[in-house]
RNA sequence: GGGCGAUUAGCUCAAUGGCUAGAGCACCUCGUUUACACCGAGGGGGUUAUAGGUUCGAGUCCUAUAUCGCCCACCA
């Protein structure tokens, strides 16, 4: 017999399987020659840090159903790769230089900066490819990509061509975000906006050849050096006068009229609004409405432009106290008043953001040729996507029909740049840097102007990160002609947090339908935020941090898959804590523990793949196969809902409260060596997927397996073991009633025992009349029976459950009074169950209107409380005669 | 302002409209029955946020209300 330890030793086998199971070559689906497939295109995490709880989440989720897929016989694909993330990675890289080198970008300048970012791409990505194996992920590593890859990179470059040339993308003037920090404009999901203890300023503008004013107010009075009206609504009575007539605006003496929009709220501040089109969303659209002059007052580092007079020069919020307390000196400040209102920061860097007027590139999500909106709707609307959960379908939608163009061009320097080439007014749009006289030829994308001499400059832009990334179920298949993609598109699987709804998952149903033609993914499943157990968001700055490799260190990846799976629902947030993921490093071990037994239980133990209803000799055989065959049937189902948490949940009841707790202890009472082999077998198949390394362990140690040799037959690998059908055969609820009606027994005798502090060591002399599981009820209840002799009953109490009695002499040491108290309580309960069952039954729309199957357990619920109550019943009468 | 979600045991969370609403952790009592003290036996703990409604039947569906959270939005 074999030595085995007391625990799974995670921290030496988990790599050490992982590597086997790579060298098998299990992860790879061309090594499988199954015709029905699964894609799973894992979602490629930013290559320029380390994972983090999310990541293992997602990981994990990823991993289950493609490890279950795999075991039901499918060509499993899960595709893993790494994303450039433009400005993240350009924010880390600067501020990396900037701490070793104690250098900007600009030192080492752009191509310099682009090399060295992409090396440091490279070597991150290495590093997380080594975190990512520890959490057991079984993905193909043979076919990782980089987003930055010039395969990946051209497909998606050709979707930019494509658009182009539909029409779907054009290079406009429009008011952006721009980070001042970052030095980039941004699209709007980039931008977070948050609420801020502020101030309002009330204004007085001067109204021409008047002594009167007009009073704005504002929250940003550094922007009036650029205002260009003053607008009112149309219907503010108020204002009514006003409206065309002149005003001098203070600082700067410029003469500004006063306009009516509809758009102004009457109801905020005074009614009258400082109109600057240059730096502001609403005033810019209602400029344009207006024509009118858009002065830029700021410029792209957030200070002041010429135009600001005195104030050029100084940064917006030096500029911002300057002219109030200039104001207030010119006695043209009413007054300030304290607000709260939102800002708006750059969600990478956190510095606030100016609306800017500027060149940018554009998506026409709404374009004549095609409309992203609608093909996009239109896609979710089929049901060509299943969404878990179902709601995030609603919030898509109404997403979706909002949508303003994106903003696609990015001034950084990390990232793809534009394949877009100017000479003089000449545009061309293509994928290689045209050459020669005649860039026409490779793409009819030129303005109509003439060539004039010179050279092709490239468009110094950079793409939005989620432009690219967007592409990645079709761009890393190798779309349109690689194997991959003709075999896997569209994927089965797309698995990615909430937060990343728009920024992501919205964007790859929009570009996947247009550029394929097809959903990029059959299924679409969120997982919600991993938060500390305070609910918190994970953050360096609050240093609250928990690293995965940590845990996995110290309780094992297992124990991390469980606790980062367990108990949650699709989309929902959920909190993690230690004293989690101890929880199930100690399920780990009990599992662990449950084979350890069955080992050492009998020499010839093994797993056995196949039963027959002869192997099964005994009650309890009966029950745990029922049991099982059950269970087996229930986790299936709940797999197929994407209902992980429920199915790992039903497991965990089968193998700790039923096999554990009940099966494997009778089990050493009564040996059916071949059932334990079956059940274990059948456990550890379905417990794969969530725990893969300590179930394939014990697999392999039951199969004298030698994992990841060459020419080692498959067969004998848990991973691409076949998973289990459920055997309806076995399942009888008469084994289940049966064998409850004995764990009944025992139970009782327990409670007894407990009731009365009596040892649970102490042996009770007890009474039989008929048959029953003498050795099992003795052992397990730690009683003597004495079966068939005669025994004064008059002197015991009856212990009994509808099936089974046994007859107790311990009437000198139960408190009688406490007893009848206890069972006359019991009655009341179980008459008004009965009550309240037959009543259902009596009432006739019950009958008419619940299903069969609803009624039939009603009834069936009656018989076992009446059973119940007959016995109770008796040990009253039992009682009342001691 | 709009939308979404949450509210269930001390804590963290489950529960396809149908069995007496369940787990884990924590708590109390007891236990060296050799698989497991990372364990076992027993126990306490609930007006399912509130108020109505639909239904034979509601934690679950509907309508309000309250509190908390998230997302979106051009209130300067």
């Amino acid at each position: 017999m074999r030595e085995i330890s007391k625990q799974f030793d995670f921290k030496k086998r988990e790599s050490e399987i992982y590597a086997s199971w790579e060298a098998g070559g299990f992860f790879n689906p061309d090594n499988s020659k199954s015709s029905k497939k699964y894609c799973n295109v894992l979602p490629p995490p930013n290559a320029n840090g380390e994972l983090h709880l999310g990541h293992a989440c997602g990981y994990t989720v990823m991993d289950i159903f493609g490890r279950y897929e795999r075991m039901n016989g499918k060509k499993v694909l899960l595709l893993p790769g790494k994303d450039h993330a433009g400005i993240q990675t350009q924010v880390v890289y600067e501020k990396k230089i900037k701490a070793e080198r104690g250098i900007s970008r600009h030192d080492l300048g752009r191509e310099k900066f682009y090399q060295e970012s992409y090396a440091f791409c490279t070597d991150r990505s290495n590093y997380m490819r080594s975190q990512e194996k520890k959490i057991g992920i079984s993905a193909d590593w043979s076919r990782e990509k980089f987003t930055l890859d010039p395969d990946t990179l051209k497909i998606a470059m050709e979707t930019f061509v494509k658009m182009y040339r539909d029409g779907l993308v054009y290079k406009g003037e429009r008011i952006i975000n721009w980070c001042p920090r970052c030095a980039t404009a941004l699209s709007d999901v980039e931008v977070i906006h948050h609420e801020k203890e502020g101030k309002m300023y009330y204004i007085k503008y001067p109204i021409k050849d008047s002594k009167e004013f007009l009073v704005v107010a504002t929250t940003r009075p550094e922007t009036m050096l650029g205002d260009t009206a003053v607008a009112v609504n149309p219907k503010d009575k108020r204002f009514l006068g006003f409206i065309g007539q002149t005003l001098i605006l203070p600082l700067q003496d410029r003469e500004i009229s006063v306009i009516a929009d509809r758009r102004i709220d009457m109801e905020f501040g005074t009614g009258a609004v400082k109109i600057t089109p240059a730096h502001d969303p609403l005033d810019w659209k209602i400029g344009k409405d207006h024509k009118l002059e858009e002065l830029q007052v700021i410029n792209e580092k957030a200070e002041i432009t010429e135009i600001g007079g005195k104030y050029a020069g100084m940064d917006v919020l030096a500029a911002r106290k300057q002219i109030v307390a200039d104001l207030a000196e010119l006695g043209l400040l009413e007054k300030e008043e304290a607000l709260t209102n939102n800002i708006s920061i750059c969600e990478r860097c956190k510095t606030a953001i100016e609306p800017l007027i500027s060149k940018q590139w554009f998506v026409n999500v709404d374009g004549e040729k095609y409309s992203f909106k609608k093909e996009t709707l239109a896609l979710i609307k089929s049901g060509k996507v299943d969404i878990y959960p179902e709601n995030f379908k609603k919030i898509l939608i109404n997403w979706i029909s909002n949508l303003e163009d994106w903003c696609i061009s990015r001034q950084i320097w990390w990232g793809p740049q534009f394949p877009v080439w100017y000479r003089g007014e000449e545009v061309y749009v293509g994928l290689e840097a045209p050459k020669g006289k005649n860039p026409a030829s490779a793409a009819k994308a030129s303005t109509d102007k003439k060539a004039t001499a010179g050279e092709w400059i490239q468009d110094e832009n950079t793409f939005d990160t989620w432009f690219s990334s967007s592409q990645w179920p079709y761009t890393a298949l190798g779309y349109p002609k690689g194997k991959d993609y003709r075999n896997f598109y569209p994927t089965d699987m797309m698995i990615t947090g909430r937060d990343l709804l728009f920024f992501w998952a919205a964007r790859m149903l929009m570009l996947g339908a247009y550029r394929t033609g097809q959903t990029p993914f059959k299924h679409l499943y969120f997982t919600g935020l991993v938060l500390d157990k305070d609910g918190q968001k994970f953050s360096k700055s609050k240093g609250n941090g928990v690293d995965p490799m940590e845990t996995i260190e110290k309780f094992g990846a297992d124990a991390l898959r469980l606790s980062l799976v367990m108990d949650i629902a699709p989309g929902q947030d959920t909190r993690l804590s230690e004293e989690k993921v101890e929880s199930f490093r100690n399920f780990v071990t009990k599992l662990w523990n449950i084979f350890r037994y069955c080992e050492q239980s009998d020499a010839n133990f093994g797993l056995v793949e196949k039963i027959s209803k002869k192997d099964l000799k005994t009650l309890s055989d009966r029950w745990i196969v029922c049991e099982l065959e059950e269970t087996v049937g229930k986790v299936t189902q709940f797999m197929k809902d994407k209902n992980i948490s429920l199915a790992q949940d039903t497991l965990r009841k089968f193998t700790w409260d039923s096999f554990a707790a009940w099966y494997v202890e009778i089990h050493k009472i009564e040996k059916n060596t071949k059932v334990l082999g079956y059940v274990l077998d059948r456990i550890l198949k379905m417990w794969h997927p969530f725990t893969p390394f300590v179930t394939e362990e014990i697999y392999q140690i039951m199969n004298k397996g030698t994992l990841g040799v060459l020419g080692h037959p498959v067969s004998k690998v848990l991973m691409v073991a076949a998973w289990p059908k459920s055997e309806k055969k076995f399942v009888d609820r008469e084994f289940k009633k049966d064998f409850r009606d004995l764990v009944n027994l025992i139970t009782m005798i327990r409670n007894l025992k407990s009731s009365y502090r009596i040892d649970p060591a102490q042996i009770l002399e007890v009474y039989c009349e008929g048959k029953i599981e003498k050795d099992i009820i003795e052992k397990l209840a730690r009683v003597s029976i004495t079966q068939g002799v005669a025994f004064n009953k008059r002197k015991m109490i009856k212990l009994s459950t509808p099936r089974r009695a046994l007859f107790l002499d311990i009437a000198k040491s139960v408190d009688i009074a406490k007893e009848l108290e206890n069972a006359q309580k019991e009655i009341a309960e179980l008459e008004g169950l009965v009550g309240k069952n037959e009543g259902m039954l009596k009432n006739k729309n019950f009958v008419a209107g619940a299903p069969a199957t609803v009624i039939e357990a009603t009834k069936t619920r009656i018989v076992e409380y009446k059973n119940r109550l007959k016995v109770k019943k008796e040990l009253v009468k039992d009682l009342g005669r001691l």
